[in-house]
DNA sequence: TACCCAGATTGATTTATATCACGCTTGTAG
DNA sequence: CTACAAGCGTGATATAAATCAATCTGGGTA
């Protein structure tokens, strides 16, 4: 139903940012129609992963950012006493690795939620592109500073809302986010688990559990496994007052 | 009546790098040393702040990053709804405002926490500069990605740490800034309130007090208002065992 | 087809921490 | 010196959500 970006996976290990149709979301957005070239000269098409693969794993040496091209990522971090917290879900067009640019090794792991393919931006040759396009430099500081940005959202979410307030900001955010890849923000399949949303929202599974229940009850979604309806946007806006603009 | 208050405010706008005992922890320390002056070029030493006063304000048009000389800031978000969530502390040679590098405005107040002096570094010629100097964009990067690695963890503690362990993660964190910074970190004044401490943790006041008067009986710690001396850092990592690196 | 098992839901009980209410200290202004 | 407010500490109570404990469901597969 939502098949409103289809991506055409080329055979040939380079990427082409000319045709893909996510440019106007990924990285080739800061970057000026003739001087995509060099970016598409760095950029390597990486493979397609099954739902549970890895993309990379946590301690593993730092290669690359990866941008999403279709399917869903969950990022985690694992403490030493095997404890996890989920950090973040990525989508289409996003750039997943950011909080790894500053050591020699991966700072989370991260692990394909769908069926999912990705482009691999090598952090040395973007580097070295940054410093020679200001734009896509000046990209990147905003993709970062968004990120930072999403990050206190998420703990003012944490510390000051209700497993309800918390509950409908991530359906919110997921709903614009798909909005923004041309898909509907009102109907969609949430790529996660519930213990994957209660993990990241700092609640017990069963708790999930019992929200999506009671906003079914009053009618405000409708769910059925993964297969979510946001039935009534402003009442779920009204659970949550802040929580209006947020897209990684 | 001719003895007037003598600041130490140097009469030039420009600072130097080259004599700053920061040099080691701030910009300057990605910096190469024959290359400082253009460092020097572009920043703007700021007036000096009393407790309280404002730094920048959430909204405001967005000019520049602060690096801090002395003294201790702490930065915070205000809702519609006027709730505020402290987002951050900034201890000398740290810098402030990297979340707000991705829009025209800042995304968050910062404020003094006691009398503090600042660097200011214009957003436009800090990014020409790291432009122009690889090292310096590439030690951007890792602030920024150190950022948003300690937002990650802070959503960690929020959402799977009782209030002890928060309280003993950011006593820890304090400690090992401190530290870096060449002083005590075993004993040291808390440049925020209690209340700071609270929102900051998504914890109550009075759940800090409480901790804090529970770990004085275990003899943890010692404290006296906003001294704080710890007395038993095991301890304290025991009852926090995740938590050892973390500096902005 | 029938079985299995991970994920999801539902209910009963417990618990950590918020909240409410109050007293104590300290530093500053009058 | 006194007064006052802001910050801090402590005790009693309320509560949202965790935990414990079943049960249900559906997609994969033997």
């Amino acid at each position: 139903m939502d098949r409103a970006i289809s991506v055409k996976l080329s055979p040939s290990l380079k990427a082409s940012c000319h045709t893909c149709s996510l440019s106007n979301l990924c990285l080739p957005l800061a970057v000026d129609e003739n001087q995509l070239d060099r970016l598409e000269d760095i950029v390597e098409q990486g493979r397609i992963y099954d739902r549970g693969d890895h993309l990379f794993d946590q301690d593993a040496p730092f290669r690359s950012c990866l941008a999403v091209r279709s399917g869903a990522v969950k990022t985690s971090i694992i403490t030493e006493n095997g404890s996890e917290q989920v950090t973040g879900f990525f989508l289409p067009g996003e750039l997943v690795g950011l909080d790894s640019l500053s050591g020699e090794r991966y700072a989370c792991t991260a692990k394909a939620l769908e069926r999912t393919s990705v482009c691999r931006f090598p952090i040395e040759k973007l580097e070295e592109l940054t410093s020679a396009m200001p734009e896509l430099q000046h990209h990147m500081y905003q993709l970062m500073s968004k990120e930072i940005r999403s990050g206190h959202q998420l703990a003012m979410l944490l510390s000051k809302n209700s497993a309800e307030e918390r509950i409908a900001a991530l359906l919110l955010s997921l709903s614009s986010r798909f909005q923004r890849r041309r898909m509907s923000g009102t109907k969609f399949n949430l790529p996660m688990a519930r213990s994957d949303i209660a993990n990241f929202l700092g609640l017990a599974v069963e708790t999930v559990s019992r929200v999506f229940t009671r906003f079914q009850n009053q009618g405000i979604i409708r769910t059925q496994g993964r297969e979510i309806e946001l039935l009534d946007t402003e009442s779920l806006r009204g659970v949550m007052p802040e929580f209006n603009r947020q897209a990684p």
